[in-house]
DNA sequence: TGTTAGCACTCAACACAAACGAGTGCTAAC
DNA sequence: GTTAGCACTCGTTTGTGTTGAGTGCTAACA
């Protein structure tokens, strides 16, 4: 048995029904809905042959049919038309981002605010780190005679400070002798590299300094290490809570949405492009009712993170793709311009 | 009629034993749990009177009687019994609070993300930022020709930082003259004072560098309004999903929660001390069926913010409000520890 | 006057049955 | 290959009866 192109037609009629209504589709809406004229009984037939190629589901013996995830996939792949945004749309994207003074840090959390909002989903806007992010200056500003702020600088855009303090006094001395050896080890290296066994031959380079030190290592390290783990937000994980779909699990989502370390199983590294994980095909059991599409923003040509969104399975793909696409284009840009400007300037 | 000591007591049962099993109380139970022997009928006049007060409702005509708000009003402020912490209990929460190197913004975090998972509900923390909160120091570091790091340090010991960009090469001079400039401007000012009417009045002052510096201007406005606005955390939101007396308003909480502007109608100011919230006593209307309770911590001897829990208005206040108290008495103690570290050692 | 036993009453919760109807699968005819 | 016809399925809705926890009221008691 071969997927004809009516079994086709009358599958993507079914996703759409389902998607727009909630309730399983008969034979007899069908039959009014499809462009082709045929009896509902000619329809059962082929809904019968779909259901065996498990592209549909039947939540009863006598209810209409709904996709099954293979359904949706297929639909998807191969039937789905996205609609191009119009002007009118694109403009209130463009709106949102609209920000005097784009901070690259602010602008992916009011990202994934502004997405979540628009679309009435939950958004998380991820940075990822390739290999090659490295370290571009290391930077000690002291606060007081023993407290000072640690900055590092990556070269993807990214800075980060922490509040460190020392059990020494703080001369200009010991400042700009920590400062140039900091920066002399690290600048250049990927934040891969800094691990915390670099760190102990980098501390036994310090000699009789290594001790007094060490929190200022640590420090180091620790920025590193949260600047390659990545960003990463998430936004409008409440909306969920309207789909009825989720009912029970709704906690569980909603409690390993807020778990830092589950976020790279939920948006997996991908290289570029948009990706669609529908219900099952998603790592988390959690994530058995929900659909997680991931578009990945490039700056200039590198693709340097991911927004997404998280819906039920029953999402308007047509819709949320081309939109998602646009956001993702938008923030690359943003972002490519923000950044571009700062090579651009590099000593 | 009048509360006397008996209906007191039995108020008191009530109260506790719809606490432990979310059931209505019928007058059958209660004579075998109080102390005193009485009938189910003599109990079942006195429940007629607590009823008549406005202490007691009877969700239906034959059903046992749960407290009203004001119910638990009373049961909180005359006859509640809160048991003071065992010592591991004691324990627990220190290990919780037992970081190396604590920053005294992720304290904030970490502490509401503790206290959450600690009590199995949502946590707030905040930091209030009283009217003597002032700029400290600023500094400007730069990170290329056209980019710096603007930094707030505020008497509180918050420190804020955001990138900006300006549209001339910053020289060593420039930067040192903003540097002087800002500083001389702005230390010692409370951020109040810092309003958009005193930056007009200080671009004033730049004379023909004021363009230039109108970024750079706008981003110190930007980072004294946050601090001013004060940090807050909100976890565990997802924990309010297991209590069923949520229901629909679910959604509209943790959206709620999930809004910045309307924390502070949540967790309003206060001097000092614990408050609670019980359902209608809360200022918003998607709180009705919770209870807030905030307990303020100490910086030294100065309030300096908030951490609270809310849940379902039937929530162990009797453990909670000890428990809640301890956390912020440790997370107070160690904020101070911190800061007060940090003031030995000003200059 | 406060307490209590007795009793009729209420009402949510549960169980069961009947009626309904949207939709199916199958068969036989076109 | 398509379709009309028809019996069948099963979730949903509606109605009825039963149960039981719990009440309010009354009258008797200490």
């Amino acid at each position: 048995m071969e997927l004809d192109n009516r079994k086709l037609q009358i599958l993507a009629a079914i996703v759409e029904r389902y998607i727009l209504t909630g309730e399983p589709v008969g034979s007899k809406t069908l039959a009014q809905m499809l462009e082709f004229q045929v009896s509902p009984a000619t329809i059962r037939n082929e809904m019968s042959a779909l259901f065996d190629l498990g592209l549909l589901e039947q939540p009863h013996t006598s209810s209409g049919r709904i996709p099954s995830h293979l359904g949706y996939r297929v639909y998807i792949n191969r039937l789905m038309h996205c609609k191009p945004l119009t002007e009118d749309e694109r403009d209130e994207i463009d709106a949102l981002f609209n920000v005097k003074d784009p901070d690259p840090d602010r602008l992916l959390e009011d990202a994934a605010g502004a997405l979540a909002e628009y679309t009435n989903l939950a958004a998380i806007s991820t940075t990822i780190t390739p290999k090659h992010v490295t370290v571009r200056r290391i930077e000690l500003v002291p606060i007081d005679r023993r407290t000072l702020v640690l900055l590092v600088v990556a070269s993807n855009g990214v800075i980060k400070n922490k509040v460190t303090r020392v059990d020494f006094n703080l001369t200009k001395e010991l400042l700009e002798f920590f400062n140039k050896f900091a920066n002399d080890r690290f600048i250049g290296r990927s934040m891969d590299e800094i691990s915390m066994i670099y760190l102990s031959s980098v501390a036994v380079a310090l000699g009789e300094y290594s001790r007094m030190f060490t929190p200022l290592l640590g420090g180091l390290y620790e920025l590193c290490r949260s600047i390659n783990d990545g960003q990463y937000f998430t936004r409008g994980e409440s909306n969920l809570l309207e789909y009825k779909e989720f009912g029970l699990v709704a906690h569980d989502l909603l409690t390993t949405l807020a778990t830092r370390s589950k976020i790279s199983d939920i948006v997996p590294f991908q290289k570029e492009g948009i990706k669609i994980s529908i219900g099952k095909e998603n790592a988390l059991a959690e994530f058995t009712d929900s659909s997680v599409i991931v578009a990945t923003y490039n700056i200039g040509n590198d693709s340097c993170g991911a927004i997404g969104l998280i819906g039920p399975v029953r999402m308007d793909y047509q819709k949320m793709i081309p939109h998602l696409e646009y956001f993702a284009k938008t923030l690359g840009k943003l972002l490519s311009d923000t950044l571009e400007n700062e090579d651009e300037n590099e000593e």
